[in-house]
RNA sequence: GCCGAAGUGGCGGAAUGGCAUACGCGCCGGUUUCAAAAACCGGUUCCCGCAAGGGAAUGGGGGUUCGAGUCCCCCCUUCGGCACCA
């Protein structure tokens, strides 16, 4: 190797000696080579699904932060924990295996294979012999393992948490009903059941499409074919009995508030009442959930779901053609296409009367799409006045709208229709007749308000209009006029449960985890089905249940009748199918597990990948897992760092926390949350260049110049704006291709010099070679380009510390270098702990600056600075640690101590600091940071600059902040 | 529509309520060179001015404060999430 700086031939150099000495490979407890007497430090990405487009640029933003961190805190001697794993199950590999022949399996292994060359070229300190695909058998036995654990649990809601199965208490008169009853109990209280439940069939296609794969307009993304709901037998897990600890669990966690925003609102815990309504000549009684109980003197009207079923029962002969026909076009269109057209609310009337339980009013039934069937019990109590849909519905069908809520300001109500708001000269007249104070305020609350809402008044107010008729008869404490809404809602709820009439409830939006797919490229179920309809799991001694082979991944079809009814692929597998057990004949389950089964639990299985007997040993778990406070107390998650990008702070998220909890309940993990801090990587974008047709333009044909970008061919102007990366658009920066070009070092650089982690941040090509003058900088400040050897600025005179003492401790004298130097070590490590990377940098380059402007530096001084560099660009921090070291030097930089600074070197006591003349800058002064305020206030008025402003006026008022600034205030 | 984040030079961005514009890109000038590139040194928010200097500016408007990019209220724009969840 020659002296220039030459970052590929560093980067082979340095990736084959990571490699060959297995430089990052951690030890477990009890493993040879283990310091028990380190702290533990897990750091982890979210890993990726390995495309056949290899690594985006994208990717190594979050993995190049998390890097800089796990190698700061090796060098701060932590144990650190940071692998790299596949999320190798998908639906790319089998649509690519649909469309070519080409086994999934081998699709997977190459993308694998260059997703994991392409991040060791990026100097990545994984330990790679902890890497582990969702894919491998050995890791899918216990995705399956974990999925029994699930099946063989039921959720205790006494003790709100799940426990095994064969505690579940079984009631003797399920018992007196026989074996059959008693396992379709078993079964129906197990936190994995099965459930018929519509999924989104695509003939034209041959095969099921997720939600998202299906348009507004109930058509496949991919060839706008038609998309059915047909109604499988699908596998469900019950999230929704976590939904309460989900929630407040999150209180804790040290993540962004707008991710535990996001994750309370997918849950949607709302309190509220289920009250009951008689119907109008007819027995059954009309149940509906609602969280306004103190509007309940407002509902005018009631709505059904399409789909409820007493629908059928209540409409009447004359209102029946209008009914079904409205419900069966409202059932057959698909949910988006239900909600997407927000715009106009449709419904009819059923001929059916409800009594409102607080007034005996008889209130019509209708029914319209705008009510769910899946929310609350799918039938709602409309109050217009106070909800902006029935508000929407009620104006629509010309149905009354009463107020009952008093809106607290004008700007809902119609002042030309509103006789009766002006209540306090009511009030006064009251008291001039003489009424008590008490009195008076109720008989105005009493008097009935005539007003006439422009909008729907949602917030919270006083209650108005809401008094029975009836007093005596019906509800005699319900008088809630003149009650603020909290108040009103805990009085109405109250009263409902002393008659029976209601219950306090609270409902979640959250629904049950759809958990099978009609796929090949997924776990499959450890379950068979018998010939009457039971379900039986394996046992774990038969796991791993390993795919079969098959020849073609669509799925099979049958006809029950006109219909289409599909099946898995997995039922091409015949011989696999069928399980002979004890005589009987078993069919496997076809369905195999959603990707993100596989995600749920690999955090886990890093800890220990190679246990054959567990899941994951129950002390590395314990040792990566658990994290003190500083306090003591154990921290409620146990990953320190787990980052990556915001597209998963719902979903992702939120199984692999039940999963956690699941496994937490049945002793199986120490933590209740998986993970401690998190931390959303914003997204990378780019400039896209579109002619005037809006035709976008590829880098290699633009001719960037000062004025614009310039189509190479065409000769045209471009426009230029910052977009998502993709093919499309012809903006995607390859970084193979900036490594080739920049060096690793480079590319890592530039990620983390563009603005802040959490920011999304264009890509700009032009920016990435400032990075690399820098690092060239710091090459040729260190090293000699012709000899190779150290370079003149290394001062040669200086006594060379001994190893020992030359980092990790400040040593020379303190000249202006090696305060800064100081300066330096502090502030980077201050900005790597609170992930702010590009201030880091700017600091690093500083110094270099500095350095060349004293056109020298002390070899230890050189030395402390490669180890602080070490962390963001390794390859050149390795080359010139060895460089600067001697040739005998022959071990990584990767274990070396952080250099320590002296807190006396970071503070001047010389500084400078701004004075003001009422607040506006007037001049500046050199201080001593010890000073008394009357000597610089003196020094300051001394200024002629300063005595100019003050103009002679007298000092009122003098702030002094010590060492940073004076404001002197006078009067005029 | 609702919820959340953010608006600072030509560009990416920096700034515990205390000198706005660090660092980098770009641009301008200088050194070096036969010349150019590279490198090194210096300059660069905008407006007026030859200059010294003066004025204005952190999306817009108001407020709190000795002092506001930062805190509070209203509005505008962009991005992200949810989308009839009663």
């Amino acid at each position: 190797m020659t002296g220039e700086y030459n970052p590929a031939a560093i980067r082979e150099k340095w990736q084959a000696y990571w490699d060959q000495h297995k430089t990052f490979r951690t030890a477990n407890p009890g493993d040879a080579g283990f310091d028990a007497a380190r702290p533990k430090c897990y750091i982890l990405d979210f890993f990726p699904y390995p495309s056949g487009a290899g690594l985006h640029v994208g990717h190594p933003e979050g993995y190049t932060a998390t890097d800089i961190l796990a190698r700061y805190k090796r060098m701060k001697g932590f144990n650190v924990l940071h692998t790299m794993g596949w999320d190798a199950f998908g639906l790319p590999a089998e649509q690519h295996a649909l469309e070519t022949g080409q086994h999934p399996a081998v699709t997977t292994t190459n993308n694998i294979n260059t997703f994991r060359r392409q991040l060791k070229m990026l100097g990545f300190s994984y330990d790679w012999d902890r890497e582990l695909s969702t894919t491998d058998a050995d890791y899918y036995k216990w995705t399956q393992w974990i999925f029994l654990q699930i099946y063989n649990s039921w959720f205790d809601d006494t003790q709100e948490k799940a426990r095994p199965i064969t505690e579940l208490p079984i009631p003797a008169d399920v018992k007196s009903r026989g074996e059959k009853a008693v396992r379709e109990f078993v079964d129906s209280h197990r936190l994995a059941y099965l459930a018929e439940v519509p999924v989104n069939w695509c003939p034209a296609l041959g095969t099921v499409l997720a939600n998202e794969e299906v348009t507004n307009e109930g058509k496949s993304e991919r060839g706008n074919h038609p998309v059915f709901k047909r109604p499988l037998k699908q596998w469900m897990l019950r999230i929704t009995k976590y939904a309460d600890r989900l929630a407040d669990e999150l209180e804790e966690l040290h993540w962004p508030e707008a991710v535990k925003l996001m994750q309370r609102n997918w849950i949607g815990r709302s309190e509220g009442a289920q009250v009951r309504f008689k119907l109008d000549g007819h027995a059954e009684e009309l149940e509906i959930f609602t969280t306004r109980p103190d509007t309940l003197f407002g509902a005018t009207y009631m709505v059904l779901a399409p789909e409820h079923p007493l629908v059928a029962k209540i409409t009447t002969p004359g209102q029946r053609s209008a009914v079904t026909a409205y419900c069966e076009a409202a059932i057959n269109r698909s949910e988006l296409a239900r909600t997407a057209e927000t715009k106009e609310k449709s419904g009819v009337f059923t001929g059916a009367y409800a009594i409102n339980p607080v007034n005996n009013e008889r209130i019509p039934v209708w029914v319209a799409d705008y009510v769910l069937i899946g929310y609350g019990t799918g039938a709602i109590m409309a109050v217009p006045a106070h909800d902006e849909r029935d508000f929407e519905f009620a104006m629509q069908f010309g149905l009354p709208i009463r107020c009952v809520v008093l809106p607290p300001d004008r700007s809902y109500i119609d002042a030309n229709h509103t006789q009766q708001v002006g209540w306090s000269s009511r009030y006064d007249e009251l008291r001039d007749a003489g009424a008590e104070y008490k009195e008076a305020k109720q008989q105005v609350y009493d008097e009935m308000f005539d007003v006439r809402l422009i909008k729907a008044f949602c917030d919270e107010g006083m209650a108005i209009n809401s008094r029975p008729a009836t007093l005596d008869r019906l509800l005699p404490s319900l008088n809630i006029n003149g009650k603020k809404t909290p108040a009103a809602k805990d009085q109405v709820i109250r009263a409902l449960e002393r008659r029976g009439l209601g219950t306090r409830t609270i409902n979640y939006k959250i629904r049950d985890w759809l958990f099978s797919r009609q796929r090949y490229w997924g776990e499959p179920f450890p379950i068979l089905h018998g010939p009457d309809g039971e379900v039986v799991a394996l046992d774990e001694s038969e796991l791993p249940l390993t795919l079969p082979e098959i020849s073609d991944y669509h799925p099979t079809v049958t006809h029950e009748g006109n219909e289409e009814v599909p099946a898995p692929p997995l039922g091409r597998a015949t011989e696999w199918v069928t399980v002979t057990r004890g005589g009987k004949s078993y069919r496997r389950e076809l369905n195999t597990m959603p990707q993100w089964a596989g995600s749920c639990w690999y955090y886990l299985r890093f800890c220990d990948p190679k246990n054959a007997m567990r899941f994951v040993g129950k002390e590395a778990e314990r040792y990566w897992m658990l994290s003190k406070k500083k306090d003591g107390t154990y921290h409620v998650g146990g990953i320190d760092l787990y980052l990556g990008g915001a597209e998963h702070a719902v979903l992702h998220l939120l199984y692999a926390r039940f999963w956690h909890k699941v496994l937490y309940d049945l002793g199986h993990v120490s933590t209740i949350e998986p993970f401690g801090r998190l931390f959303n990587q914003g997204m990378i974008r780019a400039f896209a260049y579109r002619d005037s047709r809006g035709i976008p333009t590829g880098y290699e044909d633009i001719d960037f110049r000062e004025d614009g970008a310039i189509h190479k061919a065409t000769g045209e102007k471009l426009h230029a704006s910052v977009e998502k990366m993709s093919k499309s658009l012809k903006n995607v920066i390859n970084p193979e291709q900036v490594v080739n070009e920049y060096g690793a070092d480079s590319l890592r650089l530039y990620e983390m010099f563009m603005g802040p982690l959490e920011a999304s941040k264009p890509w700009n090509p032009r920016d990435v070679p400032g990075v690399f003058r820098f690092l060239q900088r710091v090459w040729r400040l260190l090293v000699d380009e012709t000899t190779g050897g150290l370079s003149s600025y290394i001062s040669a005179n200086e006594p060379h510390p001994p190893v020992e003492e030359s980092h990790g401790r400040p040593s020379g004298p303190p000249d202006a270098l090696e305060r800064l130097l100081h300066k330096t070590i502090k502030k980077v490590g201050e900005d790597i702990e609170r992930l702010a990377f590009n201030t880091a940098i700017s600091t690093m380059m500083e110094f270099v600056n500095e350095a060349y402007r004293a056109k020298s530096i002390r070899k230890d001084q050189a030395e402390r600075f490669v180890l602080v560099l070490s962390a963001f660009a390794p390859f050149i921090a390795e080359e010139l640690w060895q460089r600067v070291r001697g040739p005998a030097w022959k071990t990584s930089i990767a274990y070396e101590q952080w250099p320590a600074f002296d807190p006396k070197l970071v503070e001047d006591d010389e500084v400078e600091i701004p004075v003001q003349v009422n607040g506006k800058l007037a001049g500046r002064l050199v201080v001593s940071k010890s000073a008394p305020q009357d000597a610089v206030q003196t020094a300051a008025m001394g200024d002629p600059k300063v005595a100019e402003k003050l103009g002679g006026k007298p000092v009122v008022k003098a702030i002094y902040v010590p060492g940073r600034m004076l404001n002197l205030v006078v009067k005029g």
